[in-house]
Parts: C-alpha cells; sequence; structure tokens
DNA sequence: ATAAACCTTGGAGTCGACTCCAAGGCAAGC
DNA sequence: GCTTGCCTTGGAGTCGACTCCAAGGTTTAT
C-alpha cells in the first residue's frame, strides 16, 4: 500500500505520515524496489495505533519513546507495560476532563434554549 | 482577588491568564485603583469556563468568537447557542475517539500483563 | 525611606506538531 | 520518448498557544 493510498484510507496527510517516521514515532516502514514506501499490515498497525494515541492527546515524544523500547525486544516488555499504564491514567484524567467540560456545556445550551424562547417571546409580544 | 492567588488557585500561570484577556479569550477582567487586575466573582467564573473548554481542546479562536457574541448582548443568544452547540458535537466527537483509544491501551496493558509474566517464568525456569 | 515582592505593558522567544517546498527519481499511458 | 503523476529527501516555514523578558509603577514590612 503505498503513501496516498494509506493517507486517505486513514485521512493523515502524507507528510505527517513521514513526519511520524522520521521522528521515530512509528518503526521504519517497508520499502518497494524504488525506494517508495509500500505499508504492510504490520505497517498500519501502528499508524493506527500512533493515530488513536494522537488523537488521545499523547504526545510524539512519548510515541518515539514507546517505539524505542519496542526495539530492544523482551527484555523492555515491563518499561512498556509501565510507560502504557502511565498513559492511561493520563488519559483517564483527561477523559474525565472534557466528560466535565460536555456537561458543562450541555447545561449551558439548555439554558440558552430557555432564554432564547424567553427572547423571541418578548419581541412577538 | 490579585493575578497570583487566581494563578494559585486554578493553577493557570498568569502569564496565560493575562494572555486569555489580551486575545479577547475571556473578557476585560476588573481593576483596582493601581491599574492591578482584582478578579471579582464573575471574572473567575470566565476563568473557569476558559479553562474547561481549554481542557477539553476547544481553540482560543473559538473562545474569543464566543466573547465577541457575548459582547454584543442578548441578540445574539441564538448565536452563542448555536456556537455552543457545534462545540457541544465536537467535544462528544473526542470524547468517544479518547474512549476509544483508552479501551485499546487497556487491552494493551492487558496483553502485557501477561506477557510479562510469561517472560519472567521463561527466565526462572 | 528603602528593600522586597508584587503588579503593569509591549514585544520577543520558544515549543510541538505539523506543513510546505525544491530538486530529483520512477512508472504508466499515449 | 514524453508527459503526467506519483514518489523520495532535506530543510525551511507556519501556526497556535503559550512563556519569558525589560522597564517601570505600587504596596508592604521593617
Amino acid at each position: 500500500m503505498k503513501i496516498k493510498e494509506v493517507s486517505t484510507k486513514f485521512d493523515i496527510p502524507a507528510d505527517t505520515l513521514r513526519y511520524w517516521e522520521r521522528e521515530g514515532a512509528i518503526p521504519p516502514v517497508s520499502r518497494d524496489d524504488a525506494g517508495y514506501r509500500d505499508y504492510d499490515d504490520e505497517d498500519l498497525d501502528w499508524i493506527v495505533f500512533a493515530k488513536c494515541m494522537r488523537e488521545a492527546g499523547v504526545s510524539i515524544e512519548y510515541l518515539i519513546e514507546y517505539i524505542t523500547l519496542f526495539k530492544q525486544g523482551d527484555v523492555t516488555l515491563q518499561a512498556r507495560k509501565d510507560l502504557l499504564r502511565e498513559q492511561l491514567g493520563t488519559i483517564a484524567q483527561r477523559l474525565h476532563e472534557i466528560q466535565h467540560t460536555y456537561d458543562l456545556i450541555a447545561d449551558k445550551v439548555d439554558n440558552y434554549e430557555k432564554r432564547v424562547e424567553g427572547y423571541h417571546g418578548k419581541l412577538s409580544r
């Protein structure tokens, strides 16, 4: 799968895919004879992983750290687990914050609902 | 309440509080005789609102838009409601993305849990 | 009345994460 | 074999959101 297809499929700019790889936020991608990126299933899994993490607000730096450990093999299993667990905590917290904001705004919208009605009532009288 | 107290109370750098105000992401803050910011309850409410929104990933630009409408009074009630509702949608989406990532990582951690056990088992044999 | 600890503004600097070239190689259709 | 369209790299540029001065005013404690 060439870079443009991947870009379209996951809705991530090709430049960003290259950037992630350059930085080491995903492992090096397979290449064809011409030196073109040719993503296999494993590469795609990493893209999905990186995309999810980025959406959840995990920094590139964290991803790099994770990949660095990954490249060192099974010796780093524990370390990777710890890293992920730490992220899990951060994400849980973020989740609660956003949940909280969601409730707050939902409430505000409700209030506006009423006020807008009242306002129109006044105008039409 | 002076800026440093507010900064400590809400754990937001004073520079950021000034920045938000400069940009118009919150309305102008009350001042004392010396020209020092002296946050009243209403000002604090705006800080809380801005903080929540920022944590939920809402851009400064959106906040400015909201404040701009707010300053124009009741004529913009409907517009403000629409704006908030739009944000609500975006935040809901973000919430689901993060939830999804949370589940994914929780799963991954579980797997690591097992693999780490196996790894240790091998070593001690 | 002087030092320490606040505060002000305007403007410059930083940082993370892209995003956009330029210069050149490869590939498919006409 | 030439055009069109994709691909490569390295490096520069952008953008949002802070973050950090410098120069100067105020307040408080000693």
